[in-house]
DNA sequence: ATTCTAACA
DNA sequence: TGTTAGTA
């Protein structure tokens, strides 16, 4: 099938499936005249990789984490180092929210901080 | 009509 | 990630 059919079954772009492919995670046959074909086992794996991009996972994450995946849920199957690598992607995470914990607050600050306006029509009288 | 690669007011 | 260009 073409990339426009997986696209629309999978739920993911057409630019992201280029990119992805790309990125080395789906590798379609190809057509004579160049155009990428798809298989039925490339739609599942499509799916999968749509879970995890909707995780927030990076490229990277899902090289990892793909081969142990078994169902499109995903069920992941008890690969070496699954259990390490998403205790690392959730201590990211935590990095993250910490990072924008310090920086809501300093916003937060500005804005608790930032003087009264007074009206245009006021201030001219 | 669709897809392909490359590139960015 | 979108979008556009010029093809196949």
């Amino acid at each position: 099938m073409q990339i426009g059919e997986i696209s629309q079954r999978s739920g993911i772009t057409v630019r992201m499936l280029r990119f992805y492919e790309a990125e080395g995670l789906l590798r379609p046959h190809r057509t004579d005249s160049g155009y990428r074909d798809y298989s039925e086992a490339d739609v599942e794996e499509a799916k999968r990789i749509k879970q995890l991009a909707d995780a927030g996972l990076t490229v990277e994450a899902m090289h990892d984490l793909l081969p142990c995946i078994i169902s499109p849920k995903p069920t992941f199957h008890p690969c070496d180092r699954l259990r390490a690598r998403l205790e690392g992607e959730v201590a990211k995470l935590d990095k993250r929210l910490a990072d924008m914990e310090r920086s809501r607050s300093q916003i937060a600050g500005y804005l608790a901080d930032l003087p009264v306006e007074v009206p245009a029509v006021m201030s001219q009288e």
